[in-house]
DNA sequence: AGCGTCGTTGCATGCGTATGCAAAGCCGCT
DNA sequence: AGCGGCTTTGCATACGCATGCAACGACGCT
């Protein structure tokens, strides 16, 4: 019952039943016409033998695998994994596979990266920030569904979700300054991604609505590291900034640990900082990091019912989501 | 040239380049016995199609997915983030893709997520810390190889590799007597994890030895959470630890903000912590957490081997490794 | 009794590729 | 020239399943 060499098939049970193999199909096919008896029959020599249908030769015939291509950067920061994991659950649960696509397939379109849309996937998922607009002709033109999430494309029969980045710089610009903040500074990620250049101009766009210039600028690589290094040269000479916007939580991190143990430094007393996206660490109270919300379950959701939508009518008007961020305020800004 | 509705097969290519379809997928063999002008002409043509080979018709007649199970539980805390990332890149680096098996297959080995298990995976490997037996058994009844990581089972035909729990836990003590502490206590994992058993009770054993009783000891599930919970009820009481050794990082974290922020606790002064795992977020300045180097680069490493041994050699004797720890003397205890 | 309808079953085929086998061509050797 | 051996090529088939089609039987209707 355990451990044969070779796993039972279609045809394995058919014969222990004594009925054809069509008959074990349409048993493991949703909207079979089977009878009850036979039903029974076939699920009791499937179970006998183990059986489970081989989803690589049901994928052959149906041209459906299930699969999902999910086409991610790095998971070193502490945002990345919290939306992986949302997603391969979201996914997981309605029935879908997610295959991975590692690494930047800016200039590796051909390379090892894209193997796995050999799988012939179903659709594809880009959650990784700093794809190339090269590389994201090359997913159109696989000819199969895709879906950006973190960016929002104009382009046919692509559809995209994104925070509205804007409107949370925008939310930041306007606390800090009411909260009196006047040298106020700005630490920017990496600056190919989409984010960044949402965030950073719309951040210094809200500041000048406001009156007031931003007071110095830093650029990242959405790392803590990085946030660490620039927050030091920031926060090190004269006239030293009052505030100090992030372009994500990892970099607002690094930033903090700066001010605090690096410079000795009170926060918020002597310094604000605020964070982008709310991932779960910024509630620790080492940190209690006041944040911009990314919401990422309703992200999520959203995805997963544009992803259906899309499967079942591949014709369907493409679509934008730009859900709103909201403020949430912790101990690391007087706001 | 792009947006095709049906991809390219092998067939179209042989038309175009007027030879046989088995010409085509020689081409695209390994090994495949082609002359010089056949291969230009049949890869000339495919490129003009964009046609790549069909991963599932493959993998139906090789009955080689390239494929490899990969069971975990959640990605929530910092240290199964950092294990997929490195696995996940081994794998691709090698041609395997991984696939993901999401969730406690404890009481799920016909549910859906063993769904994924369904696509042939040509191998399985479990780095969920809290598979039951049951589900382990059966996974082995699968018929196809299975590699443990994180836990130590002795059975014909499972290899396994494993951190040397013990010896960390003994190095831990060692150390934390050496350095003077006389009131030291344990924050374990959660207890039907393989892991927290090798530590908890070599621990304590190893206490024995240097003639100390345990002086408190609290009982978390490996989350920051529970780690800040227990360690506020540790601490808090009269005849305060002044030494607090837990099972991963994650609850060192929680433990070291409780102590901090919620007691006002001095670290190292008053109190000192050691984690286990050395995630990359212990060397962050706010945490400089003094614990034990799990080598998961090295594990990783060992592990694909092991893997592809396996692979190549179903009946190859059964392995298990148990590398070395390290302990990480940073800032968070006297030593 | 005769007919049409519907539910159930088996037969045959196709999905896209890899591969064993035989045929064909080429080489160098005697 | 004739032969064996090697390389290259095409033909045919198999992988495991889903599904269109036809066959069959049961049933209700007139």
């Amino acid at each position: 019952m355990a451990g044969e060499r070779r796993r039972a098939t279609a045809v394995d049970v058919a014969r222990l039943a004594g009925v054809s193999q069509s008959a074990v199909s349409r048993c493991f096919t949703e909207g079979g016409s089977v009878s009850a008896e036979m039903r029974t029959r076939v699920l009791e020599a499937a179970r006998r033998l183990s059986y489970r249908p081989n989803a690589i030769a049901r994928s052959l015939t149906t041209r459906r695998t299930n699969l999902i291509g999910v086409v991610m950067g790095d998971l070193d920061g502490p945002f990345q994994p919290y939306l992986f994991e949302t997603l391969t659950r979201g996914l997981a649960s309605r029935g879908k596979q997610p295959l991975l696509v590692r690494g930047d397939p800016a200039d590796a379109l051909d390379g090892p990266a894209m193997a796995a849309l050999d799988y012939q996937v179903d659709a594809v998922v880009v959650t990784a920030g700093s794809v190339s607009p090269a590389a994201i002709r090359g997913l159109m033109a696989l000819g199969v569904p895709l879906l950006l999430y973190g960016r929002a494309v104009e382009a046919d029969g692509v559809d995209s979700i994104c925070c509205d980045n804007p409107l949370g710089a925008r939310l930041v610009a306007q606390a800090l300054v009411a909260g009196g903040h006047r040298r106020i500074a700005y630490l920017g990620g990496r600056p190919s991604a989409f984010s960044e250049q949402e965030r950073g101009s719309a951040f210094r766009a809200a500041l000048a609505e406001l009156g007031l210039p931003l007071a110095a600028t830093g650029e990242g690589d959405y790392t803590y590291d990085s946030g660490h290094r620039e927050a030091l040269r920031l926060l090190a000479g004269p006239d030293r900034p009052d505030a100090l916007f992030c372009g994500n939580d990892a970099m607002a991190f690094g930033a903090l640990d700066a001010a605090r143990t690096a410079l000795g430094l009170r926060v918020p007393e002597d310094l604000s900082i605020v964070g982008f996206d709310d991932v779960p660490m910024a509630a620790w109270p080492s940190f209690s990091l006041t944040t911009i919300r990314n919401p990422v379950d309703n992200i999520v959701a959203i995805l997963l019912d544009m992803l259906e939508r899309r499967l079942a009518d591949p014709d369907a008007p493409t679509v934008l989501h730009r859900p709103a961020p909201v403020l949430v305020r912790r101990g690391s800004a007087r706001l």
